[in-house]
Parts: C-alpha cells; structure tokens; sequence
RNA sequence: GGCGACGUAGCCAAGUGGCAAGGCAGAGGUCUGCAAAACCUCCAUCCCCAGUUCGAUUCUGGGCGUCGCCUCCA
C-alpha cells in the first residue's frame, strides 16, 4: 500500500515518501489571531488533522509544526482601535483557536511558534537575503527582490509577465496605486508600504516602524532598522527552526497558494539553497450558503461558536468538515448538511457500541469475514488515494448496514466481531468520533465534584470555582441544584 | 482581461471507458405493549451539443452555468 498524495507543485499525485525514513516534517499555515476563526479556517485545520493522523496510521513519526501569527495589519488595527498592545488584544484569540481545535478533537500540533516570538530567527533570515542581493531596503523598508528569483511563480503556476501587469485594473477592480478603502478600515495600513519598490510585485520581509507600532508593542530593532516582520517571513523562519531547510509536507488553504507560499519558496530558498517543501497540499474554500467563499469581507462568516449556539454538535461539525467531501473539493456549508453530518456521527457511534457490547455467536459466517477484509483494504486504499475518506466512509457504511444485519440474526461469530472492532478502530483513527465520553470520565468528574462540594462546605469558593472552571475547559458544564450536582457535556 | 476548477437524485457527495458508492430527507414494511435503534423495499436516462469508441457520466472539442486565484485571505 503506497501513499499517494496529490502535489500543487506537480499538479498530480506523487508517491509520499519523506527525507528521512519513517520521519516527516510537516508546517501548516495556522490561524491570524485577529479574530475567532471561521468554520472555512476550521476546514483547512481539520484537513491538517487528517493529513497528520494518516501519515501516523501509515507509520511514520510526525513532527507537526502549526505557526500563529499574532502580528499583521488587521491586528495593528484592532488593537489600536481597542487601545491595546497586539500582545493583549490577541490572547482571548488565542485562547479561542485552541478551544476550538480541542471541541473539534484536532490532535494538537508538536509546536505552536508565534511570530512576535521568533522575531530573532526573522531578522537573520532577512539579512541572509540582504547580503546575498535578494533583498534591499529603501526608506527603511525592506523588501524581497523577485527579479532574483527567477523560479517565482512555479507553484501556483501563475507566470510572471502576468502578474507585473497589476490584473486586477483591467477589471476596474482595486488596482495596486488606489487608495480606495478596503472593508475593515484597514486602508491607511494598507496603503503605506507602497513607495520605493524595484517592482510592484516585491514584497515586503520588514516594515519600518511608525509611531503607532511603538505603543502597539509592534516594533523590534533589527541591523536594518527598528520595524516589524512582513507578513512571509514568519513561516520560512520558523518552519526553518522546528523542522529544518527542507519540509517533507507543506500544507495551506488554497488562497494562501498565491503569495503566501510562493513567496515562502523565495525567501526560503533564496536563503538556504535548498528546496523548500516536497509536498505542497492546498485544502479548497468552504462555501457559505450562497456558494460563495467564506470570508470576513463577503460577510458569510460562521464560526464554530456560531454553530455550536445553533445547537449543532462540534463532532458533527468535524465529520461535515472531514467527511462529507473531499478536501480538495468546494464544500458548501448548510443546517441541512450538518444534520446529515450528524446523523451519520449518530450512526457510527451506535454501530461502534453495537459491536464492543455484542456477544458473539457460535460460528462466523465466511462471506461477512470476507466483506470486512475486503472493506478494510478498501478504506486503507481510499486514505491512501490522496486521503479520499468520503470514499472510505461510504464502504464503512455500506459494511455497517450487513454488519448490523449480521448482528440482528445473530451470524457474527468470535473472528467477526474482532475484524469488525478492528474496522471501528480504522476509521476512528481518522475520525475520531466514536469515543463519545474518555475512558473513566465519569469517575474523575464524579470525584472533581466530590472535591468541589468538599471545597465549597469548607467555604473554599476559590478552589471551587477554579474546578468548576477546569471542567468547563474540558466541556463539562456544572449546576447545582436542590437535587444535588448535575454534569453534563457543553461541547 | 489572464490562469484554473467545478456542474452526478429534493439536499450533501464518491466514483469509473462496460448494470451510477454512501449519507440526509421522503414513502412503504419487519420488529416492538408503544416508541427508539436496527433491518428490508422504493427513490438518477450523471448541465447541453457534437466527436472518438462495440460501448462515454467518465476521453476530446464547443456551448451554457457556478465558483476560485491574479499581492487582505484557511
């Protein structure tokens, strides 16, 4: 069984196989702290998780590196309006990504580096590239050369006379000199950087520092001049850090295809010399309901605390968003689609529970062994087929139907059931649904209440409280009541 | 304007040069004290037109439609 994964820098499916056998190195683009992220950013996190979990289920050791970047415009804006540091206005952020991730049962990422923590790793990088001509400042800013890197533009395979040409004006759309505001208020921003560029295309690896950037927290010194970090040179500086020149797999949501990674491959490997990333994955957008792409500016913009208010179950999100399409196809988001998730979350879980708590019968029926083998080989081969779990999943209902048909007239015998166990834990390793409660969860909550009502009779509210906040972190919600303390799960 | 993707049942969606997975919703049934769960049955000439082929939903060309990227973006 080979792994096959589908490569934006060759456009077609290449044989995985990493640097370092039985090793992968992977970075993936996390969130912009500037906001809570929406159900589209959830998308591309989640098809992070499957990546990561399907490369563990075919053995190898994965160092799994998602950066945050809590420095950009959008954030220097926010926080000056809020009249914070960028350090202040990000934390609840923060705070809400990794709820999320946890609610949504992402396994967490080996590293988590943050941009305004690597800040030392940036400058070298720049510096790197100033010295060997890849780079320049002017008036304090400094930008990346393109016309150095003649490769630029092989990933995205967008050509460069194009994209000297500025496009977008012959749409009448915003061209690069106008000054006409962007939703969000973030135009003089987005404005300044603008002067003195070889080329329109270059973008920038180092902002001066303006007055604002000063009581933001936003500025650092750097032998070129005291600014902060552009946007890019976060992920080449610190995948370089957590995982060396050469990354085995390189993963984003298609939009950040173009600049995003490209400029990654320039800086990266205009400073190292040595190829960047082998494998290149871009996740497609999640649709609002009207088709369109989610995003702030289109206004369709749902997040999970959106969903979960509207009742929906953060698993069943997970499924919907993992499960019901391909990740490189457009995934439109709708009430009625989450219920379908839902219900097939639903589904699974029951026929899980069916299975560990069935006694088996006397003797196995062949045909039904049979079937199972035949599933399970087929649900490794569509993982393995560029992480087709749609396809997976359609065989593994398709079996639970006979299964649960086996079971009612009693013709899963002793080899079944374990083949069938077997085939619970295949998909679960990538869904990572059926586990409904963690193992003795009951027992510790039920001993965290014993705790608390001990701490509370001794009038200890501040131990109390501090339980009651460490279950709500979990997702178990406290009330008290006459009848006593009820628990129950929120998430 | 340039580049690219997609169009499969009421909805979501997988897929293949040879009888079109799966799920949701719907209809009928078995089981049940009733219900739930489970199971059974039913529910698609794969956007249109040409071409290649013994055979096309699948390949090629054209059309129509939807969407994405072209320096904010997962």
């Amino acid at each position: 069984m080979t792994l096959r994964l589908h490569n934006t820098l060759t456009a077609t499916k290449d044989v995985f196989e990493p640097v370092a056998a039985g090793q992968v190195g992977m970075y993936t683009c996390g969130p912009t702290v500037w906001n809570y992220a929406h159900a589209g950013n959830l998308r591309a996190f989640l098809v992070y998780d499957l990546v990561r979990r399907h490369l563990q289920v075919s053995g190898y050791d994965v160092t799994h590196v998602m950066n945050l970047t809590d420095i950009d415009d959008r954030i220097l804006d926010q926080a000056m309006h809020a009249g914070v540091t960028i350090g202040d206005y990000v934390k609840p952020y923060v705070a809400a990504f990794f709820e999320d991730m946890g609610a949504l049962r992402a396994q967490p990422a080996t590293h988590y580096p943050r941009a305004t923590e690597h800040i030392p790793e940036m400058v070298e990088m720049i510096s790197e590239l100033i010295e060997n001509q890849h780079a320049y400042i002017a008036d304090g800013d400094v930008y990346f050369r393109i016309a150095s890197f003649p490769t630029y533009g092989a990933l995205s395979h967008l050509d460069r006379a194009g994209l000297r040409a500025g496009a977008r004006i012959a749409q009448g759309g915003r061209g690069l000199g106008s000054a006409e505001p962007v939703p969000g208020g973030a135009s003089s921003r987005i404005r300044q950087d603008k002067y003195d560029k070889e080329s329109v295309s270059d973008f920038a690896l180092w902002k001066k520092a303006q007055p604002d950037d000063e009581k933001l927290g936003a500025a650092w010194d750097a032998p070129f001049g005291r600014g902060r970090p552009g946007w890019h040179i976060e992920c080449s500086a610190m995948s370089k850090r957590y995982l060396g020149v050469t990354l085995d797999i390189h993963a984003g949501g298609v939009d950040l295809m173009f600049p995003h990674h490209e400029n990654e491959i320039a800086q990266s490997e205009a400073a190292n010399h040595k190829q960047f990333a082998r494998f290149w994955l871009h996740s497609e957008h999640l649709a609002d309901a009207t088709g369109e792409k989610m995003s702030k500016s289109a206004g369709g913009f749902t997040t999970l605390r959106d969903l979960t208010d509207a009742g929906h179950d953060p698993v069943a999100v997970r499924f919907f968003l993992l499960a019901s399409a391909h990740y490189r196809t457009r995934l439109r988001l709708s009430t009625e689609s989450l219920h379908a998730a839902a219900e097939q979350v639903r589904r699974l879980r029951e026929f899980a529970d069916r299975v560990q708590r069935s006694t088996p019968s006397d003797v196995d029926d062949g045909d039904l062994l049979r079937r199972i083998g035949e599933v399970r080989t087929g649900y490794r081969e569509a993982l393995d087929d560029d992480l087709n779990l749609p396809q997976g999943v359609g065989l593994v209902f398709e079996l639970a139907r006979e299964a649960n048909a086996a079971m009612d007239s009693g013709r899963v015998g002793e080899r079944s059931r374990d083949a069938l166990l077997l085939l619970v834990d295949d998909f679960d390793a990538h869904l990572d649904i059926v586990r409904s409660e963690e193992p003795g969860l009951a027992q510790e909550v039920a001993r965290l209440i014993a705790e608390r009502e001990a701490a509370r009779k001794g009038r200890d509210f501040g131990r109390a409280d501090q339980i009651r906040e460490e279950l709500r972190e979990k997702g178990i919600a406290l009330e008290d009541s006459k009848e006593g303390v009820r628990w129950r799960r929120v998430r």
